[in-house]
DNA sequence: TACATTCATCGCAATATTACGATGTATTTT
DNA sequence: AAAATACATCGTAATATTGCGATGAATGTA
């Protein structure tokens, strides 16, 4: 049906794939990469950095700021993107501690 | 068009892509969690496990065995699936180096 | 051999994603 | 006010994903 069955999984689980999904497109991983190693918010050059229509390069913004891992702060005639910090360290957590959890109990089996 | 331009990004970004898709929808992460967190591989429950129909649980594991994420070693009548420790490595690299990259560097903008 | 068990695959329907041109909305500049 | 700049949104087309019933393939068992 291509429609995910949220509502049979825990809330944990289903933020975590939200979180996923922020980095599952190499486009926007891209974007995410430009605005980590910047020290300061990209303002309006992100359309610049990449080989994507504006429009293109404007809804995978969109679906980052909906997932809340990026935000946009409107600077007239630009609008500066930043990480936000906090969901940032949430997905550091999340990956990190799902990550984690098979590293220290690994027991080699199959 | 729904179809992702690969060629125009780097080896490492569309990887990362493809790793993050492995936890991009929740059925993946609670098949991978259950993985990780047994300390044996999971012979045959994991439909068991989930509310879905077997088809569709059989679907999603064939795409974690795409990304390489899990291993599925034929025990007839069963498959054992495990987690490849290679790969689980990979993904804690590629998202602990990026998730890191902001961590160390914030200076806090906008 | 006939049957049961386990899992993969096929085929289908519904929805989601990706991409882009065209257009809309503010705001600044001339 | 008119034009330019920067970005969002709309509409559309193509492809991908999700889910499941039905069916197929392989192995073990009666």
């Amino acid at each position: 049906m291509g429609v995910t069955k949220t509502e049979i999984f825990t809330e944990q689980q289903n933020r975590l794939a939200d979180l996923a999904k922020a980095f599952a497109h190499p486009a926007r991983v891209a974007i995410l990469q430009l605005l980590a190693q910047k020290k300061a918010c990209v303002c309006g050059d992100l359309v610049d950095e990449l080989p994507l229509a504006q429009a293109t390069v404007s809804q995978h913004l969109k679906e980052l700021k909906r997932i809340g891992i990026i935000q946009g702060d409107i600077n007239p005639p630009r609008v500066c993107y930043c990480i936000n910090e906090t969901v940032w360290e949430e997905a550091r957590q999340a990956f990190g501690s799902l990550l984690d959890t098979f590293a220290v109990t690994t027991t080699g089996c199959c």
